[in-house]
DNA sequence: CACTCACATTGCACGGTGTGCAGAAAATGC
DNA sequence: GCATTTTCTGCACACCGTGCAATGTGAGTG
């Protein structure tokens, strides 16, 4: 698994320094010392090795974070925390160095960023919208709130996110005031 | 540019028989009856053939129905009627036949639409952020609010999409469903 | 040490996508 | 009928991704 990590790093870092054009699976295995073969061993696919992964949630742990919440609260202020752990969790995971190496490539190609993160959102959307579901006593194919909620508060991040983009205020406090814009009603 | 439909229309359909993993553009350009290298002039992908392009607003058209409402109405109201209307232009858009045949391509490959939703959206979002800032006379690097309000009406969007391939409610009414609950507060 | 068993690594061949280029072919204007 | 412009095509190439078979490699065992 060090491995791994390690041809990601090489990786992330060839795109920065040579254009992200130039890191093809060819270079990319020359610069980490393994053949072309062995690459496609490691990651299904050139893409793969520039994803979130490391950094990333899963839908299951999202799930689980929802599971800990009280049911009794209101479902907009778990879906807040849910958010929030979200935010964390792909804002630090422990590697500051590493994912500010990620960041930079996403900055210089958000096209990339936009198809990492439709991957695992896609899925994360589905497990959260069935287990509130769940929770408030519903059929989310009969009824709408559940759905909405679970997109109206990946909305937040992703407003949030782009907001810390630009500007320079925390992401936390953004997705608090973009929550309780939706809270409170827009 | 009937040429290109034709094109579009014979693959879906090749697609559908045979299965998209037999959809290869040599298939493609065989059933048309051109060149493989033709097939490329026409389309710059082969993702580009099963996309939603002619069905599908584009983003200047979708700013545009934005400034045709009035800069007092309530940005939610105009937010809704926006979305409504692309909701509008996606769903038929006057070829109902051909519609079909994508949407059933779609339902059997949902990756596939997922892929093809995130190229417009992320352009159209970022462009009517950019209207509302300027209609409400505020920042949008500086204020969430339009931000938030896009990001939420495409959730809307999407909760809405969803929820009506599964169950058998009208598109137009789960959006102004979704509007409300947005408007109202989650 | 010799042996074997598990496992990672590799080369090779192949099918697929996408692009530049130059020539053939077809449509268009005069 | 001829010249010009546009479209189509073949060809060569770079790149991605995969199956398969061969080759290491290293650990444990007798």
């Amino acid at each position: 698994m060090a491995r791994r990590a390690e041809i990601r790093r090489i990786a992330v870092r060839l795109a920065l320094d040579n254009g992200l054009e130039a890191a093809t699976t060819e270079a990319i295995s020359a610069a980490a010392d393994i053949s072309r073969r062995t690459f496609f061993n490691y990651f299904g696919s050139k893409d793969e090795v520039f994803s979130l992964e490391p950094h990333q949630w899963t839908a299951e742990e999202i799930v689980a974070e929802l599971r800990e919440r009280p049911v009794r609260e209101k479902p907009v202020e778990s879906m807040r925390v849910v958010v929030q752990s979200m935010a964390a969790a792909t804002d630090f995971a422990g590697f500051a160095a590493e994912w500010e190496l990620l960041q930079q490539l996403y900055r210089r190609h958000p096209e990339l960023y936009s198809r990492m993160k439709l991957d695992q959102a896609d899925r994360a959307i589905a497990a959260l919208v069935a287990e509130f579901g769940v929770r408030l006593g519903v059929d989310p194919a009969a009824d709408l709130y559940p759905g909405m909620l679970v997109n109206a508060g990946f909305a937040a991040l992703q407003a949030a996110e782009n907001h810390s983009r630009t500007g320079d205020r925390d992401l936390a406090s953004l997705i608090d005031e973009a929550f309780a814009l939706l809270a409170r009603g827009l």
